[in-house]
DNA sequence: TTGAAAGCGCTAACAC
DNA sequence: GTGTTAGCGCTTTCAA
């Protein structure tokens, strides 16, 4: 056993040898690190029998190269950080498993930070954002760092390339990638409206969410181009949760005359609401069609099944990791991409009696 | 600005100044580069006054230490790896929420890897965690790198701490972390007999399954203290997924003589079953009582909602990160750690008629 | 309690 | 196409 390797504490493995390092390669393979490495990272830069040699080698030492020495000295950490609200919410799984594999094949390691509403840990990441420890950054969670939603305070000085998805950050020159909320919630409408309802709901999302400024203009689009009115009375305030969805569904039962149709701009409240509903004796789709929105895992499985807006979530996920990736290597890149939802009928919706 | 610095391509803000080193820090506040490292991991071995103009300096200068630097001299990552058999699935993001706070609160990062059936990616991360890229790794995988769920094949060499988390490991020799599965499948069979049902049948999991073995053994324990017979006609293999939940509602109407109650081993495989059961004309849980397990997001939101078994997901992730924790730091730590469940009483469960 | 200085493992500039 | 070598930013030993 190597006495200085003991001595320094490196990484033995159980055999009590030290794990590979470069110049164990090197010396196998009969070149000098500066081959190696280079047989690593411009392969077409190395002879073919030296390739072959130190490919040899690290096969058998079971060599991995050290990425914080990497990082060090070329000054790139080669990991990603994700921010998201709530790692908790299950929206976010698909699309984070579609950001981990585009984001793994080109190398790169996903740091995920779950900001969880806290100030404090807000401002860590952005510290070390800030600081260079990552080499870019998504944005699930529609602000900048040290900005709130609405674009107030100033943001964080960052010189990686960030990249927002899902929610829109209104004013920040980075790519944009998501849906286009507004056409979808439009689609849905209009579909609700196509079957024939005239008095449709809405379920709204938090007021300062830009999901929700732009669903409800898709809303308000199709009233206006199937000439129905306006009726302030079928907007009920939401925030995208369960339980506000069966808050609206209390709401709703306690009137007179309830609406044919309701369109929550969530899954998780549509659910909610039908739950609500159905204890109250009224039959969904026959008396009131509820339509979701987000195509969650459970919408097929609810109980009518819910006729809802499908997100290609873990498509979301690879664009932006994959526009991410080609800012990374000056590539150009396209500076918002929309993606297609489409219109999952299902049993929730019918046309009214 | 720094003309070095730009040649050797440091991280610069917008401002056009690169990132502040440890340097920038010990000269701002008149003390050495080891006094402000000392203040940073061991405050108590520098003067107060020492230590206050550190801190200002750090203030003003908002340095954040160089984790590659850091890890290459002090030979340890601050990183976790988490093992995941697959990330899009919903039951694992209130785990990766304790997880993530724990390690957060204790100065790690966490490095997600989703395994998704990809041996690649499996001998990948086995290599890295090897080559002791990581301080350790939390494993929800079941097995152990290089090793096949059976406990077949010669783990890897790794030497970093692990931790097995819900899925136990069996014969590895590492802290496993979980519930009692036995126990709460005992549990919800004996409140199903309790009920007075007689008939009781099985949705399973996979047969290799350390979990499936287990809940399996509880419910047999359940019906043998109650004196009821075992049928294995009332044994429905699954896999936890909502389709085969489907699958196993199709077989079960298929029959002439229903059970009075099914115990599913998943929600998922639950949710399927009550909605087919329901489709068919069978009411739940007025014909058929039918039981999950995990409490999932959308168990309470189900139609009708489900009578389950609650693992605490959340603090299921904060223990094992509290355990490698106290391992990586030379703790004590329990090399077994059971959280209790709870059955949660919902309307998918009645007496039988 | 403090400072000087070595060196972690790698990449890239430079020389040949 | 290949080797030599400086140095990335930090922690830690050693000496004072």
């Amino acid at each position: 056993m190597d006495d200085v390797a003991a001595r320094k504490g490196r990484s033995k493995n159980r055999a009590g040898e030290r794990a590979a390092r470069i110049q164990d390669v090197a010396r196998l393979a009969e070149v000098s690190t500066a081959t190696v490495s280079r047989a690593l990272a411009t392969p077409e830069r190395v002879s073919k029998e030296a390739r072959a040699r130190v490919l040899a080698a690290i096969a058998r030492t079971g060599y991995v190269p050290n990425p914080a020495a990497r990082s060090l000295r070329s000054q790139k950490t080669n990991m990603i950080l994700v921010v998201l609200p709530d790692l908790a919410n299950t929206f976010f799984s698909k699309i984070l498993h579609g950001i981990e594999e585009t984001l793994f094949a080109a190398g790169y390691g996903m740091i995920i930070s779950d900001l969880d509403g806290s100030p404090a840990k807000e401002a860590h990441f952005a510290a070390f954002t800030a600081a260079g420890r990552v080499d870019g950054a998504i944005l699930l969670n529609g602000h900048l760092f040290g900005q709130s939603r609405d674009g107030k305070g100033k943001p964080a000085n960052i010189t990686v390339p960030l990249v927002a998805l899902c929610e829109a950050i209104p004013g920040a020159d980075i790519p944009q990638i998501g849906i286009d909320n507004r056409a979808a919630a439009r689609k849905m409408t209009e579909f609700l409206v196509s079957l024939g309802h005239k008095r449709i709901a809405y379920v709204s999302g938090p007021a300062a969410n830009v999901l929700e400024k732009e669903r409800f203009r898709g809303y308000r689009d199709a009233l206006r181009a199937a000439n129905l009115p306006f009726e302030q009375d079928l907007v009920i305030p939401g925030d995208y949760t369960l339980e506000t969805g069966v808050a609206a569904g209390r709401q709703l039962i306690a009137r007179a005359n309830l609406p044919t149709a309701v369109f929550c701009t969530s899954d998780e409240m549509a659910i909610g609401l039908i739950r609500t509903l159905t204890l109250a004796g009224v039959n969904v789709p026959t008396e009131v069609s509820v339509a979701g929105f987000d195509d969650i895992e459970f919408a097929a499985a609810a109980e009518p099944a819910l006729t809802t807006i499908h997100q290609p979530r873990r498509e979301l996920g690879q664009a932006a990791a994959k526009v991410l990736i080609d800012l990374l290597n000056g590539r150009p890149s396209a500076d918002r991409i929309l993606l297609e939802t489409a219109l999952v009928k299902r049993d929730s919706v019918a046309p009214p009696r």
